[in-house]
DNA sequence: CATTCTGTTCTATTATTTGGAACTTAATTT
DNA sequence: AAATTAAGTTCCAAATAATAGAACAGAATG
């Protein structure tokens, strides 16, 4: 794992919060609970100052400790977050219009937003019923690889986006996945079009369409997008489906710019 | 709201993260967006530090300013809280057993823990029931209103008990909602049954059976319920489920004693 | 146009964090 | 079982970051 390497990657790891929340990044991104020298071979500090800063995330219940020392996240980012997700103005506009669509495909559909160069998913509806889980929600996906990340870049300016995909390390998950090239490509594609597919880009047998979601002055970019097994979502599927999701897209759209702008 | 409060009760405001985890409760706390005067008044901070502070917290990610210069809370958030969910060894020693429960009894199966003087909702199990119930993984309730709460309590020594319900503000929801005094007898009998009821005592229409899970240091401290709604979960049907739930919290406990013990 | 309200920036002072070593305690080896 | 090594914790002078308060700037209000 390359987290402790962050240091050097643009990230703000100076003042006392950011060399913290450097840590809080280190144990929430490993595969299980970290024993204090595992941590202290991923961060730089010395063990006196690192123990002092664990205990201090410990005591705020960001990180816990269990009866062996081993320390992994703690249960206080669970109710935060759950917090943050219920009052979130953009899902809370959204969700009627998801639900739409969801009644109209029958299948899953998600809300993202543009974070970094990364997607987070916001909210899904999938079956019948509204998900309220964060076995899905809250999950972080590459922008190259998504159908809302790529949507998300279509409606950015080209130089953001060419510096965007510059930083970007490209992973190959399948054999459809985008490298630098192909995807400043069909980003050229997608701009003219209003809509993107994942033609199973991200895993094999999935396939999506999304349409990007904007803010006036791009403080928020995101996308809608329906998913599914690529047996029932053929192309010719998603491409009738092309139409109603710019729709549902344009209507939140529509919906944030009342919502969000009383005081504007 | 008394969130600045806080301050006097018990909860560590000092140091540098303390402070800051004190800014992220206001805001999470909030019933939306907080302009910077808001906090201000809620904080005991002089503007020109409170005004760092939160510029700290937005650079992180952990709250978010919006174009009206409102705060609210940030999607690193989500992104931490989803890996520390997908992660929490509890949760998925408990999972195989949860969805077992929910097949048995075709209701709504919750995962609690408790954590200060509330219960965390861990994960939950929703049947194809058509009515549905508003509760999210992360969210959090009072230990005295709901059935995972009173389990938990009734394997707590008496003097933990004692010294938590003291320090609680019991807020009434219901016309069944217990006192100090109602709750500390009742914990008395659940200890002799070792499982709980939710006599609708949180909101109205709303019935559930809880068992507690514990492990052998009460390092954790939690429970399984089952919850539905009044008219089809008669206290009879509740009683019937009372030996399945407390077979399953027994199971989870076993597992637990196994896949967390090996180091031990 | 003056006035208040709101948010931002600056700097000497103060408090917290740091680094390094010393010190326990647990694990491993001989 | 003693010796050795590793793992984790505590301590304190020095370095660094946070604070308080005032001064500044911009917007909203009368």
């Amino acid at each position: 794992m390359s987290a402790a390497k962050e240091n050097e990657l643009g990230r703000r790891d100076t003042g006392t919060l950011g060399k913290l929340m450097v840590l809080l990044d280190v144990v929430t991104h490993a595969d299980g609970p970290m024993r204090f020298t595992d941590i202290l071979a991923l961060s730089d500090q010395p063990r006196g100052t690192l123990h002092r800063q664990l205990s201090h995330l410990v005591e705020e219940g960001l990180l816990e400790i269990d009866a062996d020392g081993r320390y992994s996240s703690g249960l206080r980012l669970l109710d935060l977050a759950s917090r943050s997700w219920a009052r979130n103005e953009f899902r809370l506009i959204a969700e009627p219009h998801l639900k739409d669509l969801q009644d109209l495909t029958g299948e899953t559909v998600h809300l993202g937003v543009l974070r970094g160069s990364s997607i987070i998913y916001l909210d899904k509806f999938e079956g019948q019923q509204p998900v309220r889980m964060y076995s899905q929600i809250g999950n972080t996906s590459p922008v190259y690889c998504t159908g809302v990340g790529k949507a998300a870049l279509s409606i950015l300016p080209r130089e953001r986006v060419a510096a965007l995909v510059a930083d970007l390390a490209f992973h190959q998950f399948t054999a459809n996945t985008h490298t630098a090239d192909t995807l400043l490509a069909e980003i050229e594609e997608i701009r003219k079009q209003g809509h993107a597919f994942d033609r199973e880009e991200h895993e094999v047998g999935i396939r999506c369409v999304a349409a990007p979601i904007w803010s006036e002055n791009l403080s928020l970019v995101g996308g809608v997008s329906v998913t599914g097994p690529a047996y029932r979502l053929t192309m010719e599927r998603l491409s009738e489906w092309a139409a109603p999701i710019r729709k549902t897209a344009e209507q939140i759209r529509e919906a944030m710019r009342i919502g969000l702008g009383p005081r504007r």
